[in-house]
DNA sequence: ATAAACGGAATGCTTATTCATTTTTAAGAA
DNA sequence: TTCTTAAAAATGAATAAGCATTCCGTTTAT
């Protein structure tokens, strides 16, 4: 018998309560992004996290907080992808195939994510929480544009626009390819690094 | 009494129903562009459009039916402010700007159209129609990447995925601005033309 | 006067949310 | 350890609200 350990830290109900959690968010989190908040019951998703419809209500006060729990926990590791022991030593060439290499691999990695995001982004049932993870999670791409303006190697837009049309290419190569317009190989998406990169600062400097 | 007009040919009826088919497309875009196919009510459209709610099932078999009406409609005018007596003996930087300057107008004219036909793309209750309206309608813009990328100007990326960056691009600049980022100034359009076109060209050539 | 068009209440189905009941857990007594 | 039991968690049928679509009495054009 051991003596040394007084009282799990962490019950078995605690356990299970972070599974059925998990659970619950990533059907959700499946559905939502296949068919967007409205196109989707409740009783659906509990179905499809194996669960009980009324459980749903003992982790989300109801439907709206649960696309916004999905919409945080989406936008936190994509937040992660991002910034997770960034150097920030590097040259804004260096960051900027950095910030490219880590979106992609996001994208990759968690498509459904990627896709929940688009699709539900500033949705009019997005919470306060929800937006300002938003602009959170942003702040440091665009804090990146904002110093390569300043030094005169980014064009001469304001960052925000700067930023909108690098996020929004990036996007629109995803999307199309979603689409089934095409297969995105290795090197179409290093070509497309470098056509963002001339995008973001003048061709000639 | 005139007996040269034997019969009108466009009746009072005929002539209401037109109006009233475009004052229920035109309700149907409205709230379908705010809030997505699912999150509008039949009833709420007719009430916009005043219109009872049965006389929309006289128009659109049902609510399927009428978002691909919506959306063949703004995919119709967005095609129009694109090619409608396009020049195409223009020189690609002059097409480019053509095209640049075209879903310029659409997206300032025509906003909630713009935001409309984002919000439904790629959504699995459009149908066969919608669907091939889209290719078609960016078939001239395709064509364009792929002459120009055979005539070595563009970049050697895939002229689908050329297309979707550029796209792209322009759509990130618009979601932007309506999500109130910042708003586009005439120089800042410029300038992100100017940008996406060294997106789309290698800019030592 | 007649036939088509219209309106909007009525119908029947779907869905968010609740709640009475059952199951599971934790902890102490035997 | 095994049994007992109170409290927490989970369930899913039931409730209530909402919605797509229909239908029939009314209006309108010819």
């Amino acid at each position: 018998m051991d003596i040394t350990t007084p009282a799990p830290s962490i019950s078995v109900r605690e356990r299970n309560a972070e599974a059925k959690n998990q659970a619950i968010l990533e059907a959700a989190l499946t559905l939502f992004s296949a068919r967007g908040f409205h196109g989707v019951a409740v009783p659906e998703v509990a179905k499809l996290a194996n669960v009980g419809a009324g459980t749903i209500y003992r982790y989300f006060e109801n439907k709206e907080a649960l696309v916004n729990g999905v919409y945080q926990h989406a936008k936190t590791l994509l937040a992660a992808y991002l910034f997770d022991d960034f150097d920030f030593n590097q040259n804004p060439r260096e960051k900027f195939h950095s910030f490219w290499s880590r979106l992609r691999q996001f994208a990759q990695d968690k498509p459904t994510h990627f896709r929940f995001l688009e699709l539900q982004d500033h949705a009019p049932y997005l919470d306060v929480v929800s937006r300002n993870l938003e602009i959170q999670s942003l702040a440091p791409i665009l804090t990146f544009c904002t110093q390569a303006r300043a030094e005169k190697i980014a064009r001469d837009i304001p960052p925000e626009a700067l930023m909108a049309l690098i996020w929004g290419a990036f996007v629109g190569l995803i999307k199309a390819q979603d689409a089934g317009y095409y297969t995105l190989s290795e090197s179409t998406f290093q070509a497309a690094e470098s056509a963002c990169w001339d995008l973001f600062c003048p061709p000639s400097a």
